[in-house]
DNA sequence: CTGGACCTTCCAGTACAGGGGAAGGTCAAG
DNA sequence: CTTGACCTTCCCCTGTACTGGAAGGTCCAG
């Protein structure tokens, strides 16, 4: 299989395909005699896993993290494990920083609600901010 | 007044602020005769306003155009009003991205923290993700 | 007159995940 | 034999808000 069809059934592009590989989330692929890269069936299974990671909200290099420890012969549990918990606790932070500015600017847009453009002064540029 | 203490008095660096002025936040600053940047002390002011506006999740670029308006003698409030509410949008649908991306997230670490090394297939890289 | 603090411009890089496009090689069909 | 689809490497670009550093000019105190 060519890269290529290979992105088609992975889902994604070719040009992705080789910055995986530039990035380590793919190991070198073989080549044909033409220098094309040939892939076998099962190279969809580690495209899927880079996606099933992102859709985890982990970035490439964690993935390839976990993909360095399972190439290495290990066993990844332990770090996945990891890796989540310090997503959740990332992800419930910056919940609760949009959170805070989402109410303040809630202040912020009620204030601005009420027209008053002629007490404005033009030295602070905008009353409501 | 120049460059450094204009930076110390507005809380932000030197570097910053030709960076705001290249970015038409600031406007082009006097010269001294010997070129070095002079500003009048409500200089401060405008840059507590980049302040407030990034307090309020506004890029430099929506600050800009709220004081692109200001200076061209406009009175910016209905475009700020318009900011304001596009933000707020903008952040409630992020928060529920992330929330979404919480309870997944939750899901999987749940998953993960039932211990069992032994079943898992090398193919899929990690069962747990 | 010298040292150090300050200033100037310009170039380059950070993190993130790719995308755009040039210049050229390969392959199968018509 | 040519056309068109595919492939290769290469380098630069995107957006965001800066930051670092080099090379050189200015200013003031001692």
């Amino acid at each position: 299989m060519r890269i290529g069809e290979l992105a088609q059934r992975a889902g994604t592009t070719a040009k992705t395909l080789r910055f995986y590989e530039k990035q380590g989330l793919l190991p070198p692929a073989e080549r044909t005699p033409s220098g094309y890269r040939a892939y076998e069936p099962d190279a969809v299974n580690r495209i899927d896993f880079v996606h099933r990671g992102q859709a985890a909200g982990l970035t490439l290099a964690q993935i390839r993290q976990i993909l360095d420890i399972r190439d290495s012969g290990g066993s990844p549990c332990e770090h996945v494990r990891d890796l989540l918990h310090t997503r959740l606790t990332e992800i419930e932070q910056q919940i609760a920083r949009l959170t805070a500015l989402h109410d303040s600017i809630a202040v912020l847009r009620d204030a601005a609600a009420e027209p008053a453009p002629d007490t404005c002064d033009p030295g602070l540029v905008c009353r409501y901010i």
